[in-house]
DNA sequence: CTGAAAGCGCTTACAG
DNA sequence: CTGAAAGCGCTTACAG
């Protein structure tokens, strides 16, 4: 609890001014003779003094801190993104401030104001939706930079780094199709967030490849599975009407474990009758149905760096336009 | 990139001192009179004047923000943990500044150092080993209080809030044996975190509550799949050497798949010949073994609420004996 | 090579 | 009810 010490403890024993403090803490922009450096160097030691990085960011006005704020944190993919976010930074010397919407539009607004009070140099955007188009366009034209990773919102001026989802989608949806798929279905999260759009995309691209006819597919819509009573309500009205499709494309990791969990009640035989193909993640479990599951893998790592890359770029002043990076993911069929 | 107005700005416009927006802007200490407070609202408003919580944290020496300092972002637990930690922080108005050790003891002390000099108000604090009990002490003497969540460092003064991981193993342990399992095997992760030497302990004493002879079981560590380069020998060794056990308890998510994937790849027949058990997290993976795999679910809002709180009350200058609150876990047997 | 001083944007005790 | 002013712990242009 004992007060800190701060530079003018130090200076006082080291007997120099506070400014020779400054220029050895930050090596810089001055020279300090060997003989005084080493006066505040064991003095610092003596006091245990640790320079007051908030001071620091209000003289300077940066805060050497990234602002990552996602959708949500409990969706297996968010672990990934988080994890490799925070180790690209740590690297540079950059802290996280993490903030999360929890899908939620209202929240989302709240925590980009909470966000820019706090001065952050950047922001990573995961964005649940497009409903605050209007307030990141503001975020932005307050002046600090934005990097929308893994979804955008269209029409918001700012670099943008994610998956290659189309081709993704559209790499996946083939390999079923080759497995012998005719009719196929693809389960989507969102009709809003664009990872889920561009999966949409892939899936279609994939039959109109194959020249499949458009009319024996389809998309359905299935929620997050909370909140919502029955979110598996969309399969199982779709199986009813239209019987068992022989194929089912899994936008997220979630959905191919509600596929399988809906299909077993139904008591279908997955990867028989039907066979299961989606992911977008890395999760272990996925591992033990390896060769029955094709599973699309995302590059998080690489998604952080370059968005990372990107954000620093902007905050170093780069006002070039907007950029658009895909990453490229890989689907592995254990096969 | 425009400057963004200050509060000078703000009094200028509405025509009064800086020193009544701020009491506009904070809702005291001191009142205003209806009609300044509306000159000022308005010119907040035409100005989008947003307040400066870094100078703000300079003259109050209060951050609003605590840091969270995680072994890792990678294990399946640590979305729903950091998850409730972000939800409980902001329903309180706090920040959340996020770290992670990725289980090394050098970047950890490193981390430790980083948050000090960031001024949080406090830290949630995951430790990856007890390699830095010494550290966790200074920072703690520092003047900054620490909250143990999910692990411990024995001898370091503070709260600890974490699952009761003997209790939820123990009981784990249990099922198996009334499920029939006389010869069962523990993989644990760590011989150093507190929640893997509890969940030991549970396990010992499960065997001995039933009073089964302690020479049939055995403890293997499994280091973390990452960087190790066959981590899944000790259970080849045992094996080999001691024939299949028929109870696996598993004290990680990963550690089930682990056991899973070297069981298929030695042909031996899950939930057949072997039991299976453990987790330790919500994965919904883990469902689509519902019924045959027993499950520990951990509470991680109620971990959260209650480190938080318990943080809080510290910040506010609680200098009580250090306290420890262990949360209960669920085990779901499907059955 | 080094020091005295202004100022980053706030809060709040001190006057009026 | 309101204003002028000190000061939180730093950085850095200005002098010497």
């Amino acid at each position: 609890m004992g007060k800190r010490p701060t530079r003018y403890d130090v200076a006082q024993l080291a007997q120099v001014s506070v400014a020779t403090v400054s220029y050895v803490v930050n090596n810089g922009p001055r020279g300090v003779s060997a003989e005084t450096r080493k006066r505040v160097e064991s003095a610092i030691q003596q006091l245990g003094y640790q320079p007051h990085a908030i001071a620091r960011s209000l003289k300077t006005g940066s805060s050497q801190t990234v602002g990552l704020l996602v959708q949500s944190l409990l969706q297996s993919f968010t672990g990934s993104l988080v994890d490799a976010v925070e180790k690209s930074l740590a690297s540079l010397d950059y802290g996280l401030i993490l903030a999360s919407s929890h899908e939620n539009p209202e929240r989302e607004r709240k925590m980009l104001n909470v966000l820019g009070s706090q001065r952050i140099d950047g922001l990573l955007f995961v964005p649940a939706s497009s409903h605050n188009r209007e307030h990141a366009i503001a975020f932005i034209e307050a002046g600090i930079p934005l990097v929308f990773m893994d979804r955008y919102i269209p029409g918001v001026p700012a670099d943008v780094v994610m998956t290659d989802n189309a081709a993704a989608a559209r790499q996946l949806t083939t390999h079923l199709i080759d497995q012998g798929c005719r009719r196929l279905i693809c389960l989507s999260f969102s009709r809003d967030a664009s990872s889920a759009i561009d999966r949409v995309k892939g899936f279609w691209q994939a039959l109109a490849d194959r020249g499949l006819p458009t009319g024996n597919h389809q998309i359905l819509i299935m929620e997050y599975a909370s909140g919502v009573s029955s979110p598996d309500q969309p399969l199982l009205d779709y199986i009813r009407e239209h019987g068992v499709p022989d194929g089912i494309i899994c936008t997220t990791d979630d959905l191919i474990v509600r596929a399988i969990k809906t299909l077993r009640q139904l008591r279908i035989r997955v990867f028989d009758q039907v066979l299961v193909g989606g992911g977008f993640v890395n999760s272990p479990w996925a591992e033990l149905f390896e060769g029955s599951i094709p599973i699309v893998h995302q590059d998080f790592q690489l998604m952080a760096r370059k968005a990372v890359q990107f954000l620093l770029d902007r905050i170093s002043g780069d006002d070039s336009p907007p950029r658009t990076e895909l990453i490229e993911a890989h689907l592995l069929t254990g096969a």
